[in-house]
DNA sequence: GTATGTGAAATGTTTCACAGCC
DNA sequence: GGCTGTGAAACATTTCACATAC
């Protein structure tokens, strides 16, 4: 209806030299594939699990790029760079598509991660189920505290720090999540980029000084936050001052516009399941 | 040195019509600021915020990109958006933009957050002291979990969801931030929405359904490593197959690209500071 | 008839390079 | 001489619209 802003953004800045060849491998030739496109098929791939679980074997276009969040046009330029896999006239077979994406994405080899800190966040990181399901597989974690150290947490023992190096080499990983204070970020960082880690997500509000051939992606809550309100700011702005003239929509809108269940539960719904533990986990 | 990437993406997909618009409202007549522009206005603010600390006075673009993890060209470009606060042959002033910066993302305003969802991620995001010093407060965390209501958080009295529509309308709440599992995400929103909050950003990993003047901002850990998976993928299949031929350069690499100390505390340092809480916490 | 796959247009973002000011 | 501010070029992404295939 209103003009739209899909947003793209803040969570990562990264370095490398990766994706913008022609790399021409694997047996299925595989085209260069735009980091936009990259970003959005993880949420298509979500969507695909969603209707596996449903049952349904064939989707349109049309009704993925709902699920997704996404318009059409854009699903199926996406999913043109992986190849033709939809067939015209009926749609895209979803284990088919399925498991095109798991490929694509590198998620048939079940790809060994090390989780260092282990706060809050780092627990409830250790505790989303997703991962596993998702084609990775915590195989360690890692932190300072004495209290943690020597405990399991989901069937994986907490290791010291010191070990750091030893285990990255031994389980052969690849990938790492820094969830500790950025004052340790860094540092942690060198230690496994040293080791050989060579992509690394990252939660410390720090911006991670890495060789290039490292990729570093970063998730800023802060960030996060303030984008929005600098929206909000602006919505403010505007029913405030302007509160008559042209397009006075707003707070008078008939009732919002992407049409949906406003508010279909029994106003004090939630039943019994408890909000409290992994908002991460769960299906999918 | 090798050619790069600096990324955007997945990380939130909204729907408003508030960013198009030239607005012009406020004393300083305001421009109409790039997204992209917008998601990296706070990490120059938290760069600032870095510089101001050290007692620096005047940056030049140069060391301010440097320390925000851009390009100086970028970092100009998208200064000059917010006006010209920048003196030619001598750079910014730190506060000066610090303020002005603050002001554009509407931070002077102490926003009022409510937070649902007290797992470990709420856990997590509750104790983050970044949100006081950068422009949010807290107002209300909310769960379902008898444990947990009745109890304090950094002195924030967690309420019962049931109280929910109540609590946003009485503490004036636009900012939500869910962080419940996804199988109650919708629901939950809904409410927020229907009680009038305009702004999620949402950590459960469904696509939330709001209606057009509401803004979704979403942060999904799983694509987040899956994006990092992708990258991997093709950098394993790189080295793999055509280990000879042309350019071979990755694992032959002199040192890195990005000059940088690579390693340079004591082997198994990380002294005694604890790696275990918040990992989002600290500083700026 | 229906829905994919894709060139070509429109829009958005980054980079270049230099005029303008200190 | 040094550094900002910004048009204009290069590049990337999204959207349109339709030929193509079932």
């Amino acid at each position: 209806m209103t003009a739209h802003r899909d947003r793209l953004d803040a969570v990562s800045v990264s370095s490398e030299n990766a994706a913008a060849e022609s790399v021409t491998n694997t047996v299925h030739a595989e085209r260069t594939i735009p980091e936009a496109t990259v970003a959005r098929l993880a949420l298509y791939l979500r969507a695909l699990t969603g209707l596996a679980e449903h049952g349904t074997a064939t989707v349109s276009s049309e009704s993925l790029a709902t699920a997704a969040g996404v318009n059409s046009a854009k699903l199926r330029k996406d999913l043109s760079y992986l190849g033709s896999y939809g067939v015209r006239g009926v749609g895209y077979d979803v284990a088919l598509l399925t498991e095109q994406m798991r490929s694509t994405l590198g998620l048939n080899e079940n790809r060994a991660v090390a989780l260092i800190g282990l706060g809050h966040l780092g627990k409830a990181l250790a505790g989303y189920t997703g991962f596993a399901t998702r084609g990775f597989r915590i195989s360690a974690l890692i932190d300072t505290d004495p209290e943690l150290v020597g405990t399991t947490l989901r069937e994986i023992a907490v290791q010291h720090v010191d070990l750091l190096e030893q285990i990255v080499r031994s389980e052969n990983i690849a990938i790492a999540v820094i969830a500790v204070p950025s004052s340790v970020a860094q540092e942690v960082c060198d230690r496994l980029v040293a080791a050989g880690v060579t992509s690394i997500l990252n939660f410390a509000p720090t911006v991670l000084a890495v060789p290039d051939h490292v990729d570093v992606r970063k998730v800023d809550l802060a960030a996060e936050l303030q984008i929005l309100s600098f929206h909000d700011n602006r919505k403010s702005a505007r029913s405030d001052a302007q509160a008559g003239p042209l397009s006075a929509a707003l707070g008078t809108r008939p009732g919002g516009g992407t049409g949906l269940a406003s508010s279909t539960m029994g106003a004090t719904g939630l039943g019994s399941k408890a909000m409290s533990d992994t908002a991460i986990g769960s299906t999918a």
